[in-house]
DNA sequence: TCTGGGGTCCTAGGACCC
DNA sequence: TCTGGGGTCCTAGGACCC
């Protein structure tokens, strides 16, 4: 989708529509997750804090997001794309990947389902989309960036070293600007270049992905199209929040650990995974030095209590040397909960009351139920972003509020 | 009145076991 | 009077994506 949030957020108010406007994560201290082609005209980027935003264009107007506005119509869309394919892949909230391979008989083309598509959406919705059609992933994906707004782009297997030879490999989806400066430094500007280095100087420099590399510079992209349902088991579920102001008091910290170990615990319980290993993550008041640390348990839990006491474990072992501005925690090391009950009854009753809690939670709303502790607690809620890794349903489903 | 949040993958080094 | 090798698990840190 073009400028995807923005987008929707001009469709539905029509007083934004033709003016610059960005999208930002929360009232406290955010950044703009996405902003209209009028306010990136005038130089608003992703990632600016408000007032570099403002600075760059006075006339800005600012929009607090409503992530079920985004979350609904992308999971409305992606139904759009399975009218046309099973083979859907989603890579982020705005972004999926189709394999057409098996529906060109019925649709007769890739183009005549591109229009078919692009009429659809901005018939449903009123939003543009860019699209890419290429023999692979990662050649589509860099189809899709040639053109926007509402773009479609075709790359022919006749078209691939054409058309790498003189782009600059930072435009590849997996080279970043470290990437980007690493291969430089071996004189390697542009695909077509990457993909005639010899391989093994490529190895030698960056180990496994070395083939990769040499491989993207190509063109060739063998990773196939990994439908819903069909992702591997997911790896970690974590939140982490920028706090509202810095924090220096051990009770104030405590508490927001609390929280964020109960976001995290109510949303492995919602998916049914348990995990041994915890992460904490520290950002201190300067942005720029953090740490984080993990500690591994004898056995997997998702009780929030658990996973609360093993970030305050980790969290005593550090003498903080500034105050807070952010926290996070992390569950990894998972594995599919299966049902069984524990040999205690002390913890058999908590269990009770866990699921008690995550019942009338699941019903009312997330905290509706909560430790006394967090109580009145709205003071830190931090902000809340969608997150390029959520999914139309399961665990990825991030519940934002 | 500065700078978000959720993930994945890879590397490197150490502990531990047989 | 000197001491192997294979494997797993754990921790920490960095790059990358949107």
């Amino acid at each position: 989708m073009n400028a995807f949030f923005a987008s929707v957020e001009q469709q539905a108010n029509p007083e934004l529509q033709g003016k610059p406007i960005a999208v930002v994560g929360g009232h406290g201290r955010t950044v703009i997750t996405t902003s209209s082609y009028e306010a990136r005209a005038k130089g608003v980027k992703t990632g600016m804090a408000v007032w570099e935003g403002k600075r760059a264009c006075p006339e800005l107007i600012i929009v607090v997001g409503d992530n079920k506005k985004y979350t609904y119509t992308s999971t409305r869309i992606n139904e759009i794309f399975r009218d046309y394919t099973p083979e859907v892949e989603a890579f982020s909230i705005d972004e999926s990947w189709l394999d057409v391979t098996h529906s060109l008989s019925i649709f007769g083309s890739a183009v005549s389902i591109a229009y078919l598509i692009k009429a659809r959406i901005r018939h449903s919705f009123g939003i543009t989309c860019s699209i890419g059609i290429a023999p692979n992933k990662l050649l589509a994906k860099l189809a899709s960036d040639m053109q926007k707004p509402d773009g479609l782009t075709i790359i022919t297997p006749e078209d691939v070293s054409r058309t790498l030879e003189r782009l600059p490999i930072g435009d590849l989806c997996g080279v970043g600007k470290k990437m980007q400066k690493h291969l430089n430094m071996l004189s390697i500007y542009t695909c077509g270049e990457l993909g005639r280095c010899e391989e093994e100087r490529l190895t030698r420099k960056f180990g496994i992905i070395g083939k990769r590399l040499k491989e993207m510079g190509q063109g060739i992209d063998n990773s196939p199209v990994i439908q819903f349902g069909e992702e591997d088991d997911v790896k970690s579920v974590g939140h982490s929040s920028t706090l509202e102001r810095d924090l220096s008091d051990p009770v104030e910290i405590r508490r927001f650990l609390l929280r964020l170990a109960e976001m995290v615990g109510s949303r492995a319980r919602r998916y049914n995974v348990s995990g041994k290993t915890i992460h904490l993550y520290v950002r201190y008041a300067d942005f720029y030095s953090s740490w984080g640390k993990q500690t591994t348990l004898k056995s997997h839990t998702n009780q929030s209590d658990d996973i609360y006491r093993a970030a305050l474990g980790i969290l005593h072992t550090v003498e903080l040397e500034q105050p807070v501005r952010l926290l996070g925690i992390s569950l990894s090391n998972l594995k599919h909960q299966d049902e069984q009950l524990p040999l205690f009854v002390e913890d058999r009753k908590k269990l009770e009351a866990t699921k008690a809690m995550d019942a009338v939670n699941a019903r009312f709303g997330d905290m509706v139920v909560t430790y006394g502790s967090l109580l009145p607690g709205k003071e830190q809620s931090g902000s809340h972003v969608i997150p390029p890794s959520w999914r139309p349903d399961g665990i990825k489903n991030v519940d934002v509020k």
